[in-house]
DNA sequence: CGCACTGTTGATGTGCATCAAACAGCGTGG
DNA sequence: CCACGCTGTTTGATGCACATCAACAGTGCG
């Protein structure tokens, strides 16, 4: 199931030095708190590129952040179609979905080789008993990722292919932003069959809406480099939220 | 913001009482456990037909827990267009998006005249810390609703205007059926610009999806009664899940 | 009775899917 | 080193599912 590289020499497993805590479960703890929230965390794990860190079916042991790299979640139908349903970026918690039934509902696939901390999900609920803030946090986790999934239902149901591709593209930009990444040049890690499938359409309007936004000088997608030119522009764009024409 | 209609002679408001408990929060939780519970709840509300029960932009006092009626929750966009997010019947939680920023995230609006049960949402975490199973309640109705959500992508992303109908239907006949209503006989509450919406679909493409399904003699839908006459044909349809045709 | 609202059905247009072909990058092996 | 295959991306041509526009029927209410 998943990619048990036991990383020999282990890192500090430590919620405490870790770079991106002020993103993650622990925000807002104190430093006595933080450290309780360290005992779950007994290991890293190291995904390889292409590598599920779970799957659909799969028990639910633990909650993972991600501390290095990125994944795609995905659900399958009985017929074997694939839609993605989110793609995660250090600092965010994968697994949530699991809760429901103590079962994963979604398979994670890292999209480059990657690094994740499992919090044990059953002594997580324990020690979130004791921890007011702790519970809080991850009551917020969750309620999050239902808004987030509301805006992508707004997005399937309300906009035309060039507004989806500059609201996906915005939306990258503003999350690797406030990790301290660049908001005007990054990378895309995920190829343009997953951009359709999280967007809901094919890899070749992915391609033509790439084309069109930069005729449109508003961003340059040389490959996987992106390059933004216009932010304002694009914001424009999405908030014109135009169903097909316009 | 909502209706606060003090029923006069206030019932006897407890979860102990309510018929849609075994769906509802107090799931699983011990007879002392749930009078804890009841105590959160002081009064019920009314909810006419029409208005809203919170919007977007109110600040989180309570969750609600529907008793009688029906509600539809929707976002909007900058430029006015409305995104229906759900349709909600008894024993359904309302207002969880709104945990992630202490603000609803969208507007619940009853379909009928309607009664919903208050959770104070500072004390019911305050309470969740006393008792686990009540905690861990709360986390399987975040989570069931995000897996919910990825269902509703999976569907805008993958599946044809008559499947998404057929999907539509089996999900409220299912519903219903588990609260003890007929699952081959029932009433949509909202219009068919409101099942378009949440479907991301035109009224007039839901008019003619009814009209298909009517004609492959698998439901009979006249105005807003529902007779499903073939629910394995009507499963079929969706597990088919292509995309545009076929 | 008249008006507003909701639902149904037909005619037409278009945005995106589909099919197709060519190109770029990249690792592998001769 | 280049030839080769494989994967991913780009762009063009065509067709279709659904949006749009429009007309009309059914229903409830002042």
């Amino acid at each position: 199931m998943l990619e048990a590289h036991s990383p020999p020499p282990i890192l500090k497993t430590a919620c405490s030095n870790c770079s991106v805590v002020e993103l993650c479960l622990p925000l807002g703890l104190t430093g006595a708190e933080v450290e309780r929230l360290d005992t779950l965390i007994v290991q890293r794990y190291k995904v390889k590129k292409g590598a599920a860190l779970y799957r659909t079916g799969d028990p639910l042991r633990s909650l993972y952040a991600v501390r290095i790299g990125s994944f795609k979640t995905s659900v399958v139908s009985v017929d074997g179609r694939e839609q993605v349903t989110g793609f995660h970026i250090p600092g965010e918690m994968l697994g949530l979905d699991a809760i429901s039934i103590d079962q994963h509902a979604c398979t994670a696939y890292a999209l480059e080789d990657s690094e994740v901390c499992p919090i044990h999900f059953a002594q997580l609920e324990k020690l979130a008993q004791s921890l007011p803030s702790l519970q809080h946090n991850l009551n917020k986790l969750l309620s999050r990722e239902i808004v987030r999934d509301h805006s992508m239902l707004m997005l399937m149901g309300n906009m035309n292919s060039d507004e989806r591709l500059a609201a996906f593209l915005l939306n990258l930009s503003q999350r690797l932003s406030s990790r301290g990444y660049s908001s005007k040049e990054f990378v895309l890690k995920m190829r343009r069959e997953e951009i359709g499938s999280y967007l809901g359409l094919r890899l070749e309007t992915i391609c033509r809406g790439i084309a069109h936004l930069r005729d449109q000088g508003l961003v340059e997608i040389t490959a996987r480099d992106v390059r933004i030119h216009n932010m304002d522009g694009l914001k424009q764009m999405v908030s014109g939220c135009n169903r097909q024409s316009h």
